[in-house]
DNA sequence: ATAATAAAAGATAAAACTATCTTTATTATA
DNA sequence: TATAATAAAGATAGTTTTATCTTTTATTAT
């Protein structure tokens, strides 16, 4: 569904506003112990999201990856689309350069469907909710409890 | 969503379809003229799907592909199945190697709610009536019409 | 000032996916 | 039996995605 970029985005996302919360920034390293992923290619994904103003980083001692009040309204849906884009959300589901209501592919209507509930689930889902819940211990970002 | 190759394989096989209702057999140029698609790479799906079972294949002059009895149950779910593997239906949706009820990533809930929804669509459609759509001409494979 | 720290950026490489080209095997039919 | 048609299989190449390594830049603390 999500390409690994993605995986390791979001993963990296909730953890830094799980911690944010307690007013501390975070290093890529322990972004990457704590989510189990690689670390330089999940730093480049962090960096794009900071230019990209979804989350903020700071160089030097102490420094690392946090959120400021601003960004406190992020949810899913604007998290996916900053790192895999949005032809999830607007692409044909047969690959067609040309697919409309007027001009369907054969299963438009079932994956627009589809596509539209995901697109309202990912809407509906706050990062700041999803880190609440990892912070209360009652989901978990790797197999390492 | 799904690999180019399920893509240009669903529409394929569609056409195939369609097609072999009126009880012929399709060569794979006619199918990668019709379906706008690559027709080595087109083939080795088909190919694929063929020892598969799922459709069936003739060498030889008047050859080609087509569908015989035992394959007229086909659905989307199965074909899907059958190119891109089961992971978009059973793997977490953030990438963790364990995810379960019982140890849940932050969007287990959310995410297996989408891909229920996705199963149960492409588990209720069968390919014999998107080709007899495609037939009546309802619906398109190409932007050639 | 200097050294240490950490993100940013650049370069390279490995793996997976997509695409194409060539050769082989099979089958119908002339 | 020879030939032509067609899928199958094998080999190669291009592209994108994923991953790693190295160097640079900015910041902090001493």
């Amino acid at each position: 569904m999500f390409s690994k970029a993605c995986e390791y985005g979001i993963r990296a996302v909730i953890y830094i506003w799980s911690q944010n919360s307690k007013g501390k920034k975070i290093g890529i390293k322990d972004i990457c112990k704590e989510i189990d992923s690689p670390e330089f290619f999940t730093a480049k994904i962090l960096q794009a999201l900071a230019r990209k103003g979804i989350i903020s980083s700071a160089k030097g001692p102490n420094g690392g990856f946090y959120i400021e009040k601003e960004q406190e309204k992020l949810t899913l849906l604007e998290l996916v689309e900053a790192i895999d884009g949005n032809q999830i959300f607007e692409g044909c589901g047969l690959g067609l350069k040309v697919c409309s209501e007027v001009n369907p592919c054969p299963i438009h209507d079932q994956f627009k469907s589809i596509r539209d509930q995901l697109k309202v689930m990912l809407h509906s889902t706050s990062i700041r909710d999803l880190a609440a819940d990892l912070e209360k211990g009652t989901v978990f970002l790797s197999r390492f409890n």
